[in-house]
DNA sequence: TTACATTATCTGTATCTACATATATTTGCA
DNA sequence: TGCAAATATATGTAGATACAGATAATGTAA
């Protein structure tokens, strides 16, 4: 639906204003159906993002601080995120040797397997996207690439 | 930048992951660079954008749903939002004379004031944006419709 | 080596959010 | 009419979030 009716508003001021506004509901929109795919498993977004990044890892270690700069929402508490990935025994965490500051985060088996059986899930979650022709994804992904740019 | 670097991953598992993520990230960054703008004057995102939608309306009367249906993020709790905003003492609620269910909302003075004020600094925002040309803001727009339409 | 700045993480607090449920009112129909 | 269903809004609660500041360890320079 075009973005006018979903929010029903009939006219923007400008072309950036109606983007904005357009970039904004996508991005709800995307969000929750991330959040309707991970609500069976328990997890949030957040603390599915964080299990990614460590699989990414293997089995090698990682700073809360790097876990951080490489989330999709760098929020400032990955701390407490990391908490509840630990209650739940999906990752490990302990004091670095070298940098006793650091803590040193690693995703477990529990943890690994669970992001097996959320990823047998992603074709549900594709389907919403099956709209665009691949041709278009890339033409999409190259303007918010572009959009993000300041070029003042 | 893009999206490979911002969040330090060098490759997706394809075109539609790509998207994804550069969505939910774009999206994010507009976010808090409209939370920015609003800091200063006291409003969270949402509050901003129910004063803008009861600003639509003049001096008519409108209801909490009808609100919620017309809010960029359609959550539930519409309400304690409203709550907010009279505390403030910026916008009006009374109880609808012919349906004793329904809340009557409208925005007074100061919340008119309180609007036009934030939108002095919208050139600051949309500065922000300078990177597209009207035509590519357009293409985006009309990609970003696509994208929301289901087609199975 | 001691003091100060820096870095990495954690915690306190207020607020926001999602979800379920409650309350109040109105509608529809037997 | 009377009563169940539907509607509109509000509230309770657990958890998430943003922001400021605390804590602890490390780096650095006199």
């Amino acid at each position: 639906m075009e973005i006018e009716k979903e929010i029903k508003q009939n006219k923007f001021k400008d072309e950036i204003h109606k983007l904005m506004i357009n970039q904004l509901f996508t991005g709800k929109w995307i969000t929750n159906l991330i959040a309707k795919q991970l609500k069976p498993f328990g997890l949030t977004n957040q603390q599915y993002n964080v299990l990614r990044i460590l699989r990414g890892q293997g089995n090698s270690y990682i700073s809360v601080n790097a876990i951080s700069n490489r989330m999709i929402d760098k929020m400032s508490n990955v701390s407490r995120l990391i908490d509840k990935l630990v209650d739940k025994k999906l990752v490990e965490r302990k004091v670095n040797k070298e940098d006793r500051r650091q803590a040193d985060i690693v995703i477990n088996q529990k943890g690994l397997d669970l992001v097996k059986a959320i990823e047998k899930t992603e074709d549900d979650l594709k389907a919403n996207f099956s709209s665009l022709t691949k041709e278009e994804a890339k033409q999409l992904n190259s303007l918010l690439d572009k959009l993000r740019s300041k070029n003042l």
